[in-house]
DNA sequence: TTTTTTATGGAATAAAAATTCCATTCACAA
DNA sequence: TTGTGAATGGAATTTTTATTCCATAAAAAA
């Protein structure tokens, strides 16, 4: 079977994976690269379903186990049905473990964020207005270039944001203020721009908004009050309240809205060029 | 079997439990009993184990399942195994508005997205270990200087590693890649690096990892699968399973990670030098 | 007490899953 | 190109697990 004696633990299945998944042949890389994705499916699958999933046959599977140390299948799932019981007290506990390893501990700390994030999100999915969001989506996508600026605080947003446009093939300027250089000249007719900021609003991303609005085009902006200088603009409003953790935020609600603004108005454009 | 329709979700198997398990006899009653104390148990279980375990044979824990209106035992068995990953509360309501707005509206797809790092954070909650990151934190307070990278779809949570870190006045080098210039010679003995990859693995962070690795510095990864060409340096890491929505993931637990790094090592040094 | 209904244990059977085996394909070296 | 060994797919087999059935025991009703 193997010279090596099978794993025991979550870590030492781990280290056995990556140690040798590196040297396997194709179907068996596949079943290690999907084994370290979903390793919590182990314990509630059967071989069938875990080598369609992996897009292998079965005994495919069958050999990984064996290589991994392990007699078969039902020997490394017995490892992971063993081991389950330990990593299942519920999320509320765990979060209550985290914090335990001290009051400001960096596990506690993490703790807090998660918190924070979590709610930011329950807060965003309450507060989102559908028809804002979908006013938005139709006026980007049919814009004939987006404009991004988002600095400080907001540039990783404003940065994933041009990422994922660009993945989608949607033609997009990142105003990245890199060398201090400024792009404006680039924004066209017909152009719209997306301004993300928040308290204390950056000077720069202000002046473009009123710079593409001047020129009459349309801006949708990201940003935190109902205060902002971008409201002055008549910009089209996505309002986003992140929770902080002291001084910092998470930023977790923020990117959820940007990736799904991204994703829909490559979806949308799809649907019109049919 | 039954006259009733089977349970489909943990909260009716709980009802129906206690609404039935009154009027039933003895072994049944034992079986009831068992199943409310080690509900968990029952997707990694067989009939035989629970039954042992309930102290009656397996035929009684057999029309116990179907008393609870299932089939047979692995139909009650399958309810357990789906549920097991996903049991998410009840905020789920609010997100069943937004999705109702239509089947692939904008509202539907950030519902989705919100769902997805709603899930991603309890991952996270879950998988990290305390005393790896309480290690990291340790080792990056530590350094006199501390050096950034993060490429592509990393580049967002490495900027803003960045910005936390410079607004607490910690010494920190961004390696971003503007114009390709490379600052690799910024790296002095004692500095440790933050590498930020997800699969495909950027080729630039891993080299720049490498040879911060060559040197003998320290490197700390944050990273998705176990099988992240960063294991292999033996970096302290640092694991973040995000879920994903087609193609695209929201960042939003491995962003909170981040900004718990940076503000535990802000506090660390400051604990420090006093 | 006797009859009838209900509950129980355990063995027999059916179903499902794991595992092995072997013919075929593929990749590399000669 | 051809030969050789490793890798793969798929079907056959074995093992495990679920499920049913029925004889017996217990409880309830007559």
């Amino acid at each position: 079977m193997s010279d090596q004696t099978a794993p025991v633990s979550l870590e030492e299945f781990n280290h056995r994976l990556l140690e040798i998944s590196e040297s396997m042949p194709k179907r068996l890389r596949q079943c290690a690269d999907y084994v370290a994705q979903n390793t919590d499916r182990i314990a509630v699958s059967t071989v069938a379903e875990l080598s369609t999933a992996a897009g292998v046959q079965p005994s495919a599977f069958m050999r990984f186990c064996q290589l991994m140390g392990f007699s078969g299948f039902s020997d490394m799932q017995k490892m992971f049905r063993e081991t389950y019981a330990l990593k299942w007290p519920d999320y509320a506990t765990r979060l209550d473990n985290l914090k335990a390893s001290g009051a400001d501990s960096p596990s506690a700390l993490l703790a807090e964020f998660v918190e924070a994030g979590r709610l930011s999100l329950e807060n965003l999915a309450s507060s989102i207005n559908p028809e804002t969001l979908e006013q938005a989506v139709d006026l980007l996508a049919h814009a004939p270039m987006i404009h991004i600026i988002g600095l400080r605080r907001a540039f990783p947003v404003a940065s994933y944001l041009s990422y994922a446009l660009e993945k989608m093939d949607i033609p997009a300027v990142f105003h990245d203020g890199v060398g201090k250089l400024n792009h404006r000249h680039t924004i066209r007719k017909g152009d719209v721009l997306i301004a993300i900021t928040f308290a204390p609003y950056s000077q720069e991303t202000v002046e473009l908004a009123q710079y593409a609005r001047g020129l009459g085009n349309e801006v949708v902006a990201i940003t935190d009050t109902m205060t902002s200088p971008l409201q002055k603009l008549h910009a089209l409003n996505l309002h986003v309240t992140e929770v902080d953790v002291g001084a910092f935020r998470a930023l977790s609600a923020t990117l959820s809205l940007a990736i799904a603004l991204a994703v829909a108005i490559g979806a949308r454009r799809d649907e019109t060029t049919k």
